[in-house]
DNA sequence: TATGAATGAGCCTTCATTCAT
DNA sequence: GATGAATGAAGGCTCATTCAT
C-alpha cells in the first residue's frame, strides 16, 4: 500500500525492511553492508534496489513506515485515557512495552537517532515529531485539568520525558534486552510527576532544608 | 600530563586529538576522513598513525582523554558542595554549562555515544561510569539526608536525569547550538526535585485525577 | 521477407530493432540499456530476448537487416545509371540522401562502426564491404571508360569517398542533424572528381608552386 | 608541467595515461577496466585516483595531453612549408606518419571520436578543432595564392580532407596496422588536388562527355 | 508467446593504513 | 620523528539475462 507493489511476491518490501532493520540494529548504518540485509532478506542483492532507491532509503523507510505504524498504535491508545496524568502513564507504557516488543526497531531508532543530524532527522523529523506533539499535547491538557503544574515548561518537559525514555531504553539495548522494560513505566512514572524530593513540592522553589542550594 | 610527553610531541598529539574533536563534531565517525582530521591538525595523514594507533583509537581517546579532564572538573566542583540537592544542582549546571563551553566534544559526545554499543560503549564504559557513578553518589547521599524520597531506584533516577540532560544537549546540538544551555539547568533541576505533578508527592503512589490542582 | 515471421512475429521482430536503432542512435551501444529498448518498443524485456540472442545480437541485427535493406536500394538506384560519373554521383545522393531520410541509422552506423572494432566491424564486414565493392565496382568502370583517371589506386578512391562522406555525415549528426545534407552531394562530387587544386592534372604529378591558378 | 605533480616518482602520472592508451586502444573505453589499466601501469588500482578523477577523466586527459602535443609538433612542421600544397602535403605526411608512429593512439582517437557526442566531442572539440583550423587556414592560404580553386567550400573540403584520412587510418587500424600507412601520403593527396577524373576540372561544371551527369 | 520480477556477476571508487625516504 | 605517495581490500550499485507464471 506505501508503494507501488509489483508482482505478487511484494511483501519483499516488507521483507526487506524487516531484513534492514534486523542489520542495522546489529551493526549500525555505516557499518551495516546492503548485502548482508539481502542475505537475511532471502533475495539478491540487486533485488533491493528494486524496492529501494539506495542504502539509505532503506533507513529513512525504517523510520517512515515503521514509526508510523508504531505511532497510530500510540495515538489510539492514549486517546482512550481521559486525564493527562493517565494518558503520560499510557504513553510511557507505550514507549516501554513496545519496543520491548520490537527490540531491534529500538535498538535501530536509538542508535540512528542521535547520529546523523544531517541524515535521518532532517528527513525523519516529521514522523519523530508526532511523538513529541503528543506528549506536548499531554501536558497541555494536563496543566488545563490542573493536574501538572502551570509554571512548568512544556517544551522542557517534553524532552525531560522522552530524554529519560530514550536513555532507559538505550541502557536496556546496551545491557542485551534480557530484563523487562515495561516493569520500569510504572517507578518512572512515579519520578516524572513527583519528582525525586523528600517534600512536596511548592511550586517551583526549590527545597526549604536545603542551605546552600 | 596524561601521558609521558613534552614539549613537540604532547602538542601534536593532543593537535591531533583536539582535529579528531572538531572533524568528528562535524561529520560523525564513519563519514569523517584521517585525512581530513590530519589537515584540520596540520599535520600529514602517516603522523597521525605515530600518535594512535588508528582512527577508531581517535574516538576512544576522545573519550578516554576529554571525559577524563571534564569528570576531574565536574568532581571537583561538586564535592565543594555540600548537601546532595545542592551537588545535583551543581551536577547539572556543569554538565550543561561544560557542553555549551565545548560545544564539539558535547557533539561527539552526543553523537557518537548511543551509535555504536560495541565500539564506544564498551572501551569507554569505564569514563561515561564515573558520571554515572558520581550521579549515584550524590543521590544515595541525598537519601541518607532524608533531602531525597528513599524509595526511589538510584538506579533508574541516575538514568532519568543523565538520559534527560543528553536529550536537551541533543536538542541544543541538532538545533545549532545557538541558544544558552545553561539558561535550563535550574528549571531542569527543578523537574528533577519535584515532578511535573500539580499535587505532592505522597510517598510513591501516583495520585490520578486529582482535582484539587 | 527477411525472415519466415509473419503478421504478429514480424511485427515485433521489427518493433524492437526499430526500437533499438533509436535508443542506440541517441546514447550509443555501451549506455543503451536493454530495458530502455523494450520501453521504446512497447514490450517486456524478456521479450526482446525471444526475438534476439543478446543485446549485442541487437546491433549485428541493425546491421545485417537495416544496411541490407539500404543497400539493395542502393544498388537499384545506381544501376539505373549508365555511366561511371553519374554512378559515383548517384551513390553520393543516395548516401547523403538516405542518411537524411533515416537520421537515427545513420547516428547508429557512425557511432558504431568506428567504435568497435572487434564487435561490429568483424560480424559485419560483409554488409558494409558491399558498399565499398559496389564503390569499387563504380571506380573500375570508370577507369575502363577513361572518364576516370586510370593510375589511381581504386581502394584508395574507395577509401577516399567513403571517408569523405562518412565525416560530413558525422559531423552533420554531431551538430544535431538540423541542415540539409543531401545539398552537400554535388560540391562533394565535384571535389571527387576534379580536386582542389586550380590546374588541370596532368596525369598524377601534382603540380607545386604553380603560379596560373 | 602539466599538473602539479606530487613526490619524485610523478611520471606515474604519464605512465598511467599511457596505459590508458593502450587499454582503451585495445578495448574502446567503455570495455575497459580501471583495474586494467592499473596493473599495466604498474601501479595499485587506487592510484589511478591520485592523478585522474575518474575513468573518464582517463580519455579525456588523453585528447587533451596527447594530441596537444601532436598538434604543437604538427604546426611546427607545417610552418616550415611555404605555399599551400607543401603545407597540405606536409599535413597529410605527419598525419599519416605520426599515427603510424603512435599506433595505439591512433586507435583510441579513431575509436572514441565519433563515438561518443556529448562526452569527448565537446570536451575536446578544443582540441580536434585546432586540426580543423590547421587544415582550414592551409586551404584559405591556397586560395589566395591561386593554387587551389576559389571556389570550393573551405569547411566541405576541410571534412573531405579529415574524413578521408580518418577512414585510411580506420581501415589500418583495424587491418592490424601491419602496413605502411605513410605510403599511402602522397597517392592521397594526388587525388585531394586533382581529384579522380580523368579531364581537367573546368571550374565546377561537371565533366562534358558525361551525358546523364 | 509474453511478462517483468529476480538474479548476481562485475566494476568504479573510496579511504584507512603502510612504508620508503 | 615526519611525510604523503602508494596501496588494495571492500562495498554500493547497475544492468544484461533468466525463468516461473
Amino acid at each position: 500500500m506505501e508503494r507501488p507493489m509489483r508482482g505478487r511476491v511484494a511483501d519483499k518490501h516488507r521483507a526487506i525492511l524487516d531484513a534492514a532493520v534486523k542489520v542495522f540494529s546489529r551493526k549500525g548504518f555505516f557499518q551495516s553492508k546492503v548485502s548482508e540485509i539481502a542475505r537475511e532478506a532471502g533475495v539478491a542483492d540487486g533485488t533491493v534496489y528494486l524496492y529501494f532507491k539506495n542504502k539509505e532509503d532503506l533507513l529513512t523507510s525504517i523510520f517512515a513506515v515503521k514509526l508510523k505504524e508504531v505511532f497510530t498504535t500510540f495515538r489510539e491508545a492514549v486517546s482512550k485515557e481521559k486525564d493527562a496524568v493517565s494518558k503520560l502513564k499510557c504513553f510511557i507504557h507505550m514507549h516501554l512495552g513496545g519496543l520491548q516488543t520490537y527490540p531491534e526497531l529500538a535498538a535501530v531508532v536509538q542508535q540512528e537517532i542521535r547520529h546523523r543530524s544531517r541524515f535521518v532527522r532532517e528527513h525523519n523529523r516529521h514522523e519523530l515529531d508526532r511523538f513529541m506533539e503528543l506528549l506536548g499535547e499531554i501536558i497541555e491538557q494536563g496543566k488545563r485539568e490542573g493536574s501538572l503544574r502551570r509554571e512548568i515548561s512544556t517544551g522542557l518537559v517534553k524532552h525531560l520525558v522522552l530524554g529519560a525514555l530514550d536513555e532507559v531504553v538505550s541502557t536496556w539495548v546496551l545491557a542485551g534486552m534480557y530484563d523487562s522494560l515495561e516493569a520500569l513505566a510504572e517507578p518512572l512514572a512515579d519520578l516524572f510527576l513527583h519528582g525525586i524530593c523528600g517534600v512536596p513540592a511548592t511550586g517551583g522553589k526549590p527545597v526549604p532544608e536545603t542551605k546552600s542550594g
